[in-house]
DNA sequence: AATGTTTTAGGACAATTGCCCTAGAAATGA
DNA sequence: TCATTTCTAGGGCAATTGTCCTAAAACATT
């Protein structure tokens, strides 16, 4: 196998244990299990645990910045591309209740570690800021498209956080709504306190 | 020292680096450490890192208990005890920057180690979900009651999640300003969608 | 077929993990 | 004062951690 395949198949299985089991508590014999290397072998490839969440964070960088891509080539009205950011959550919600936002436990598991990494994957959020700012932006609330990008956010990350506590579906389709009926709101109404 | 002396100041300071650095990466050997004891005697105390952890979540069952009861034998209105609950952000706000919500980010931990405990964790959320649901009820909403208190929970996970990603306190202040502004509207206007 | 490079497996490393044992110090009570 | 219980220190257990080395297999090029 070459060399590249080899290195990718590996932060293929590092992204999805690091989700699944967490960072820390992943380690290079459970990666290397995984993927059927060596331990050994892996070496050649990673010298360090800190390299392969760097090339984790690289690989959900380069999927988010996609899959944002995609959104925004449609041709749907912006309130739609927000819609299908709501949708997430509904989309993942069987992963979601069993390990939680994976933006949002890795910035809180790296956060605790003080880990050198945790404003690389604070970044991952970012990309959604800008990408929910711009959606705002183009529905005319250029003054405070930030601040309502945030409260999207926040209320994600809430969702997801309780979601995997109470392992409540239903709970996840009720604030869902309540998000989408919130945005019909803002668009029908006034500004917002920045 | 007394065995039960002893046995309180190892709980709380595991307490403590449970919510500082994380359930897993703390140590048998830092907690001791942080109490200045022998490992050996530690063994005395606790058999298992497992049993730590349940005297951890009984005793924040405890302290929250406390907090919440104490808050409800003051004679305030029901609007300001739920704005109390909103003002713990605030007034945690520099610890939550750095480790996130205590309940929350435990939560996410037990539940990817897929943990014994993890529904043990969750039943900190009940508490406060129980509590506000009182509230609430109180103000003559008993309908959607739950629902009002899950949303309430909702957002203030989404605030201490966003807010330890991007270290921002005036975000903080922004969002608790805006449930502020929502709890007002609720309480004036009509039913919530259950 | 010979050569040189890339990729591999397997093992070893010091350190740390959670866990356990035992001998003695300290407190307690008769 | 002596006997008994309660508490402590220190060390050691096997397993696992992240990291590293080396020898050989696989591959590519001539």
């Amino acid at each position: 196998m070459t060399a590249e395949g080899t290195r990718r198949q590996i932060v293929q299985a590092a992204d999805q244990l690091f989700y699944e089991r967490g960072f820390e508590a992943t380690s290079f014999a459970h990666i290397a299990g995984a993927v059927g290397l060596s331990r050994g072998n892996f070496y050649y490839h990673f010298k360090t645990k800190d390299e392969i969440l760097d090339a984790v964070i690289a690989l959900r960088m380069a999927n988010t910045r996609a899959m944002l891509d995609a959104w925004e080539a449609e041709d749907d009205a912006p309130v739609d591309r927000i819609r299908s950011f709501f949708n997430i959550l509904i989309v993942n919600r069987t992963k979601i209740m069993a390990y939680g936002c994976p933006v949002g436990t890795l910035c809180n598991e790296l956060a605790k570690l003080d880990h050198v990494a945790k404003a690389d994957a604070a970044e991952l959020f970012t990309l959604f800021r800008d990408w929910l700012r711009r959606q705002f932006a183009a529905l005319g609330r250029g003054a405070d498209a930030d601040a309502l990008s945030m409260h999207v956010l926040m209320r994600s990350q809430g969702v997801a956080s309780l979601a995997t506590a109470f392992r409540d579906e239903g709970f996840i389709r009720r604030e869902v709504e309540d998000m989408s009926a919130w945005l019909d709101a803002e668009i029908a109404g006034g500004t917002r306190a920045a």
